[in-house]
DNA sequence: GAAAGAAATGAACATTCGTTAAATTAATGG
DNA sequence: CCATTAATTTAACGAATGTTCATTTCTTTC
């Protein structure tokens, strides 16, 4: 055999994007092959390489993607002239929807960076920089308007972020916590936290 | 050449624990070959059998060690009658204290959990547990005696522990900030995340 | 219905991997 | 100083890796 009945490029470009997902989330990228990947797509290993130069490539473009749909979404968020402590509840509550929904891609964006090589780093890196500087801007108008107590806005930002980001070592889909609750909790804990 | 002068398996062992943690902290378990190891311990490949049975059992020994440090470290910090405030104010400083000192160590324990065969998972995960429960167990006789507000111990124990551990992902060694100074900073957060 | 393009296969490549086995050298104890 | 043992080397193993290339099959277009 060739050519599948019914193939399609665009198609087997995203089930290629899926399935490397779920097995560098599940492995680790280095761990993973592209034979399993090929076999997870339900196609030999050289057929990758019509959609992809590299496997590099495709963590690449896995991890970039990630980072522009949680800039994008958060960009759909943003509202301007809100108070501090109302952007902040606002930063907390899209932080946690968005990362408990997107357990593997959040996994990889944290887990593999070390296996990233430099050009591709330097790119994921940057987009990384711009989500935490929405929240460093938020933390340090808070701070200067009296809103929040914190002498040191960046390490504030970074234990912020790390907490919120921890949800998907323990969060299950069909947990005794539905979403809402757990944008409660989170909500109340960093709200207090610089309060 | 096959025996160095003044070799000495002890001082081999302990160089192929050192090296064995840099490396896997810098590039990942399975980014790191026997030969990788060797090199960096000034060895052959299979001068390495003599110490471990497995590249594996490298991995398994460095998790368990570290875990079991860190136990004994807070053992030795434990203290009968605390309030549950001076409590959490202990743990929250002995936890970045002890982590900071060992960025690589909390790496691999962390990023390195999936590379694990079944067993070696089964213990390290059973100590993370024990190490967890300490923390649990502050907040819910907190929560009880009603110093502390929190509706889901469980979570909030997750999100601090994510929080404290998140210091690691910043913090280097001769930065601006003193070590007392971080610890005086999470502390604060901590605490009032709770309360 | 033939030509052109897209989609995929199958075989092969050099390299690297973890690991084993036999041989070799240095330190130790009588 | 000789025998033993500990520490390490050199060489080799089969298996797996990322990637390339020529070929084959299906779809679309004229």
């Amino acid at each position: 055999m060739a050519r599948q009945a019914g193939a399609n490029g665009e198609t087997t470009a995203r089930v290629i994007r899926q399935e490397s997902l779920k097995l560098f989330a599940r492995h680790g990228y280095d761990a993973v092959s592209m034979r399993q990947i090929a076999s997870a797509v339900g196609v030999q290993a050289s057929a990758l390489y019509q959609y992809f130069p590299t496997k590099q490539q495709i963590l690449v473009t896995l991890m970039k993607e990630h980072m522009e749909e949680l800039l994008a979404a958060y960009a759909l968020e943003w509202q301007d002239g809100e108070t501090p402590r109302a952007a902040l509840t606002r930063f907390a509550r899209f932080h946690i929807r968005h990362h408990i929904s997107r357990a593997d891609a959040v996994f990889i964006s944290y887990m593999e960076l070390r296996a990233l090589e430099p050009e591709g780093f330097a790119a994921v890196e940057a987009l990384r920089k711009l989500y935490e500087n929405e929240l460093k801007s938020i933390l340090a108008k808070g701070a200067e308007a009296g809103d929040f107590r914190l002498e040191e806005p960046h390490v504030a930002a970074m234990a912020i972020l790390a907490m919120l980001t921890g949800v998907n070592t323990w969060y299950r889909t069909g947990g005794r916590l539905s979403r809402e609750k757990i944008e409660d909790i989170y909500e109340d804990m960093v709200l207090k936290s610089v309060i």
